[in-house]
DNA sequence: CAGTGGTCTAGACCACGAC
DNA sequence: TCGTGGTCTAGACCACTGA
């Protein structure tokens, strides 16, 4: 007997209840949940089977297993989501709106203490530094200052950034990357205030972030957001 | 030949040669990628063995999988990050500081139309509301609205607290759920400015978060956070 | 030592899409 | 029809943990 008949596979059986089991608090965190061998007398499925399931629940971070000792309720300290970072001209594009991009500036200069440290380069050494604003039909939804490691993106300052945004330019470069970020809220500098056409002092909803390829940073950028012109939305399970 | 030898298991090998050829470019995005039946005979192991490779990384979002047609490289549109949202009190306690909280507010009311509509009630119907205030060692952190289904948490206005935080409690009694969240920057209101110790207009970190277990909707709340206090960070890959 | 999870195999049947 | 991915089996060897 193979193959998904009615409704669902074996595997979403077996996840399913013991997902029905937590739900309901039949095993309260940290306590010791069916090991895979009573699971597959239960079900009468091979433990291919059981072991699927116990691994999809671990990777959703709903359930913790440990070699040798057996799988346990996940605690409920935190929950993790997935917050999706769209390349913004894509997004308004979707949006059935016009994008446009402003460069302020598209230059070489020596990195300062702080941005040296996040890009791994000495202080001093040349980067990269980008300042751009991004439009929605005319009107600014971020400001865009990014700098940038030369080693990874040689061609950088040859971009026009009119017609491709950084993210996806380096993302052509290298596609794959970890990335660290920080989200706040922060006043509008005077700067940034000119920029994006609102008053010095609004608040702001920013993104800093780090990327990382194969452990040579990429590229660090600060991204500042109107707050009453942008969004952050998304959801997630469990 | 089984069991993990030397370094890392077969699976791995086959994701992380994906996975750099990916980052190579080797395939650029929609590009038809290997078949299991190649993967299979190019490392000489088992088909189980490719597919639990291939099904990691769709997870991850590298790679798309159409049954009947291939597996495909991923777009470059968006990347996933995991955003870890904690328990506030867990966090601060992690910290080796103090929390405590002040309960403003902690009552049934009418729902008006637009908390009836995000927690699945009729207009006019009674929900249970609280207004809490949380502090890391005296200093507000986080100005906490929230509206509960009082069909989920029936008991929810004789909880103290000042002992346990609303996430925690609602955790317990429904410890499994899904969550839609809106991230924005306001200026803070009077009240809230009053509420977290901060000048009116102030930037702030505003969380939205409607949470539904098993199709119902649990609780809504507009958590406020001092711009100048409080941060999310978090990392991801790809 | 026994029990646990981690991994792997060499097959198998199935559903699906393209031809 | 053929090749694709989706799923499943009944074993197997291994590393690890705890008694």
């Amino acid at each position: 007997m193979t193959g998904p008949r009615a409704a669902s596979a074996s595997y979403l059986k077996v996840k399913q209840h013991l997902k029905d089991g937590l739900a309901e608090g039949r095993w309260r965190p940290g306590q010791l949940m069916p090991s895979e061998a009573e699971l597959v007398a239960q079900f009468g499925v091979s433990r291919m089977t059981v072991n699927r399931a116990l691994r999809e629940l671990q990777a959703e971070g709903l359930v913790e297993r440990v070699q040798g000792v057996g799988t346990f309720a996940a605690q409920l300290h935190h929950v993790s989501s997935t917050l999706t970072i769209r390349d913004l001209h894509e997004e308004i594009e979707e949006r059935g709106h016009r994008h446009d991009a402003q460069v302020h500036l598209q230059a070489r200069e020596p990195a300062n203490a702080a941005v040296a440290h996040r890009l791994g380069v000495k202080p001093g050494a040349m980067v990269f530094h980008t300042l751009i604003v991004h439009r929605e039909n005319g009107v600014a939804l971020q400001c865009e200052d990014r700098y940038v490691n030369p080693a990874v993106a040689p061609d950088y300052l040859g971009v026009d950034f009119t017609r491709i945004t950084p993210t996806r330019y380096l993302l052509q470069v290298a596609p794959i990357w970890d990335a660290e970020y920080v989200l706040s809220a922060c006043p509008a500098s005077p700067e940034e205030a000119r920029l994006l056409d609102i008053a010095e002092g609004d608040a702001c909803l920013v993104i800093e972030r780090r990327t990382v390829f194969r452990g040579v940073p990429i590229t660090w950028a600060r991204l500042v957001h109107p707050g009453v012109r942008y969004q952050i939305a998304g959801r997630f399970s469990p």
